[in-house]
DNA sequence: AATACGATGTAGCAATCGCTACAAGAGGAA
DNA sequence: TTCCTCTTGTAGCGATTGCTACATCGTATT
């Protein structure tokens, strides 16, 4: 059989599978080259170093999360905020979201700490969820851009307090909201 | 100089400290030994081995974390929830707290991957932050529960968007929700 | 005094970490 | 051909990982 080339290209989406179900934290070249089909003197080779390739691999699940965002993207808008949120946190129950979900908070605690190229990544993903958002307020809105970010605030909020088994208190907290008096 | 028997009681803050400057993420056994003034040696002697010991550590920092937000409550209560939700702010701009929210990201990141003990520290710690903003919503609230776990949201939220440098998309978020109309 | 037991130091083990030195092959350029 | 550069495999380095075997103290009990 004959032998592709191994670029960056080429190992990056199969890095990110291994890291999208095994995480960030125990992450190290030897099973990140395994998952790619090649070896950790390989990873030094095309990458550098562990730190560009976290890097590199950060920017390009980014890059993926926002193809998936736009792909999730219905052509029916909302007509209420409370109709929006509710779609948003459908969409964020599907397991693809799921999976990328234990991923954030990694990136997240990456970014607190100061970790070369976590901040970068969280901020785009951010900021695509922001804008994809935005296109999915209702048109007649009184303020859709301040009303996206507060939409995504009180989502992230939501999403955390579910990661650590306080759903039911984000949900009480969403009822005692303005996203569910019409 | 006469030794002190090193216990778990005497360990644990030692080690509490080391975490919350160097993370969770790299405390390996012997740099926590060493801040805790013994050996790798005798930290498996006494927890018997890692894991036990990172989820008595967390168990103890939840405590800390609970007697700090205890001591900072206020006599006197907000009339108002957006006097509340900013002192909840003002509260977590202080240092004391700001050392804990780095910290607090990876018990989040802990807690969604599964890891041993991160969930119940981090589920205390909600807990107790519930409590304490009941006790801090304005007297005349007409739904302090839910308006506690409202605020406890939208504070998560923006405290997320902060640290990943999104501070400002989260404030524009809250100019745009009820916490800012009287 | 003899014994038992809890506490601790020393040394080390197998595994894994990021990374590198060295050589070998392949393919194009001269 | 002869060279040169790009790509890859093999082997290994020193450091660190969690953890253990063994010996040695001091103290308390018998």
């Amino acid at each position: 059989m004959q032998k592709a080339p191994l670029s960056r290209e080429t190992l990056l989406p199969l890095m990110a599978a291994h890291v999208l179900e095994h995480g960030l934290g125990r992450a190290s070249l030897r099973p990140l080259a395994k998952a790619a089909g090649t070896s950790d003197r390989m990873l030094i080779y095309h990458f550098g170093n562990k730190e560009a390739l976290i890097r590199e691999l950060l920017e390009y699940i980014a890059g993926v999360y926002s193809t998936a965002l736009e792909m999730a993207l219905g052509d029916d808008r909302p007509t209420t905020r409370q109709q929006c949120f509710a779609r948003i946190a459908d969409q964020g129950r599907q397991p693809t979201m799921r999976r990328f979900m234990v991923l954030w908070w990694e990136i997240v605690a990456g970014a607190a700490r100061g970790i070369p190229g976590y901040s970068e990544a969280a901020q785009e993903m951010i900021t695509k969820q922001l804008a994809w958002l935005e296109a999915q307020m209702p048109e007649d809105d009184p303020d859709p851009a301040g009303g996206a970010r507060y939409l995504l605030t009180m989502m992230e909020g939501t999403l955390m307090l579910g990661t650590v088994g306080h759903a039911r208190t984000a949900s009480e907290g969403l009822l005692a909201s303005d996203l569910s008096r019409p």
